[in-house]
DNA sequence: AGTTTCGGCGCC
DNA sequence: AAAGGGCGCCGAAACT
């Protein structure tokens, strides 16, 4: 049975195709088609398609009206393998990965190009790069043979799957876009800011508050240049080290009310004002551009107009078509559930395997009913909180919950000394990440001076400089590698969870209207008709189910969703 | 004049 | 009360 197939774009628009066999390599004749869309259409039977880049082909095929039910990203494939053999530095694309196998010389990564408001094709392949079928299939042969050589060879195969399950889904929102009202967005906005002046400069309720901190400090300052602030605050005989909220709002002093209230606007107005909105909304969609596995950890960037940073007060603007729905799902306490299942604590598993709040149940076992203090240990466990409460509350959370707490602990002090730390499914963390260090990240420098400065420590006044120079005493650059490496095995494992969480989402949705509109890390937004709603709702919580059991196996943990049904993103919780 | 870094803050 | 992970984006400041 052919059911996977390779396909390479050729130069003249057309497309090599092969069916491969199990050793990954080519089980008959390479066939040449006069167009991609034309060869995949021709092809329903193939179950994944092999291909270099999601990114190159999707999109085109989705323009062309044909959509795949699987692939296998060969260079996405490459950069995971890589890392989890420990080689993050090393050039990831197929050129490159095929020059490594026949021992040529080895060429860079081609530079990628900055995002522009307004394209619609995929802004990280500027161009093709037409690699033969038959050098291509030799990379992904190799490749199957690197994930057999691997300590959980069944793990990374669902891994590099699934991530290039994201790339189809990421593809498929691109293209389909978040429902934006733009009129109700410039509601908001006049609502917010007032009237716009001519000349584009501010609007007219920053001008007024503007004015307001003027008037406080008795002399013309302006709140958007910290600087300034700082000096008018000095002048005023009051020490602030940065004009940063929280700060700021410790202060006594009159200009602090319109001071906050200036910068909580000026943000809207600069990151989602009306220029934003001239930038990236067209035809009643906002359209950034998703890229699955994007970070260190596999969580998801977008590129454009802040997709993940859309402002509570903004999502007014993200209105369902007339007639449709938007269901917005929110998965609920999302990173402590994912290290009940990573850590297999039984305590934590059991509190994760009830759909109620899971805090609350931290509570009720270990901070004597106090929620706020079981969700600050749990987060500050995650985040590696160093002082504060989140410490005291770390003991009453470890005699409780110890596996987990070790489990976290024992990732922090492979990050210290630089061991490589991997999520559940296998994404491997780059030793040296964390550190705020470009030398020690494996980014080559010009000048070996220019690390110095960073590379000093602010701490105990006994080990300052280089790691490890006194025993016991880790330097400020190997804790926070601690620090990244712990929050990496939560925060990747929760990644390689949604993923699968999108994939299983996605084939639940593949016969219906229902598209997928908007994912953020744990929440996702299914824009359909009114009438699919509810077999939506259902969908999403079969999906989580399922990702659930194929990513952490069997355990008593569940991932319960807050899931409504909008006819505006605002309205959901 | 163009490019990179910084400060601050939005989201998770 | 104090400061701990991941990102993107903006204007200003700092640089080449």
């Amino acid at each position: 049975m052919n059911d996977r197939w390779a396909l390479a774009p050729t130069e003249d628009g057309g497309a090599e195709v092969a069916p491969l066999g199990g050793d990954g390599l080519p089980a008959g004749p390479v066939r040449r088609e006069r167009d991609p869309a034309e060869a995949v259409r021709a092809r329903p039977e193939v179950a994944r398609w092999v291909w270099r880049s999601t990114a190159e082909v999707y999109p085109r095929l989705l323009a062309a009206g044909v959509r795949v039910e699987r692939c296998y990203d060969i260079e996405d494939a490459e950069t995971l393998l890589l890392g989890h053999e420990g080689r993050h530095g090393e050039p990831r694309s197929a050129v490159a990965a095929l020059a490594r196998l026949r021992g040529g010389p080895v060429p860079p990564d081609p530079p990628q190009r900055a995002a522009e408001p307004g394209s619609q094709s995929s802004l990280f392949e500027p161009r093709s790069v037409h690699v033969p079928l038959a050098e291509l299939v030799e990379v992904y042969a190799d490749q199957q043979r690197r994930h057999d050589a691997t300590a959980r060879p069944d793990r990374m195969r669902l891994l590099t799957a699934a991530e290039s399950a994201g790339m189809l889904v990421a593809a498929e929102m691109n293209r389909a876009g978040l429902p934006w009202s733009a009129e109700t967005h410039r509601r908001v906005l006049h609502e917010l800011l007032g009237e716009r002046y001519a000349g584009g400069g501010e609007p007219r309720r920053l001008a007024e508050l503007a004015d307001e901190v003027s008037a406080a400090f008795g002399r013309r300052v302006r709140p958007d240049l910290p600087a300034d602030v700082v000096k008018a605050f000095a002048q005023a005989g009051i020490k602030v080290r940065s004009t940063r909220r929280w700060e700021i709002e410790s202060v006594d002093h009159p200009a602090v009310k319109p001071l906050v209230e200036y910068k909580k606007l000026y943000r809207i107005w600069v990151a989602h004002g009306w220029s934003w909105l001239q930038d990236w909304v067209r035809d009643g969609r906002f359209r950034p551009e998703f890229l699955a596995g994007g970070t260190v950890t596999g969580r998801w960037v977008t590129h454009g107009g802040g997709a993940l940073q859309i402002p509570k007060v903004i999502r007014r603007a993200v209105v369902a078509d007339p007639g449709w729905r938007l269901v917005v799902a929110d998965a609920d306490q999302m990173e402590p559930r994912v290290l009940a299942a990573i850590s297999r604590d039984p305590g934590l598993m059991e509190v994760a395997g009830r759909a109620s709040d899971l805090y609350q149940s931290v509570s009720d076992r270990a901070f004597s009913g106090d929620r706020a203090q079981a969700k600050l240990a749990v987060l500050g466990a995650v985040y590696g909180q160093t002082s504060g409460d989140g410490l005291k509350n770390l003991a009453a959370l470890r005699r409780r919950f110890p596996k987990a707490v070790a489990y976290v602990d024992d990732a922090a002090r492979a990050g210290e000394e630089g061991r490589l730390v991997r999520t559940w499914l296998g994404r491997t963390c780059p030793p040296a990440a964390g550190a705020g260090d470009a030398e020690e990240a494996g980014i080559p420098q010009e000048d070996p001076a220019a690390q110095t400065a960073s590379g000093s420590s602010s701490g105990s006044g006994f080990g300052s400089g280089e790691d490890g120079w006194v025993p016991g005493y880790a330097s400020t650059n190997s804790r926070a590698r601690g620090r990244f490496a712990r929050n990496f095995v939560v925060q990747g494992s929760a990644a390689d969870w949604a993923l699968l969480l999108l994939a299983a989402l996605r084939q639940a949705c593949a016969g219906m209207a229902a598209e997928l509109v908007f994912f953020q890390h744990d929440e996702v937004i299914v824009h359909c008709p009114e009438e699919e709603a509810e077999a939506v709702v259902a969908a999403i919580a079969q999906a989580s189910d399922l990702a659930g059991r194929l990513t952490f196996g069997e355990t008593p943990v569940r991932f319960p969703f807050t899931t409504a049904v909008v006819e505006c993103y605002a309205d959901a919780k």
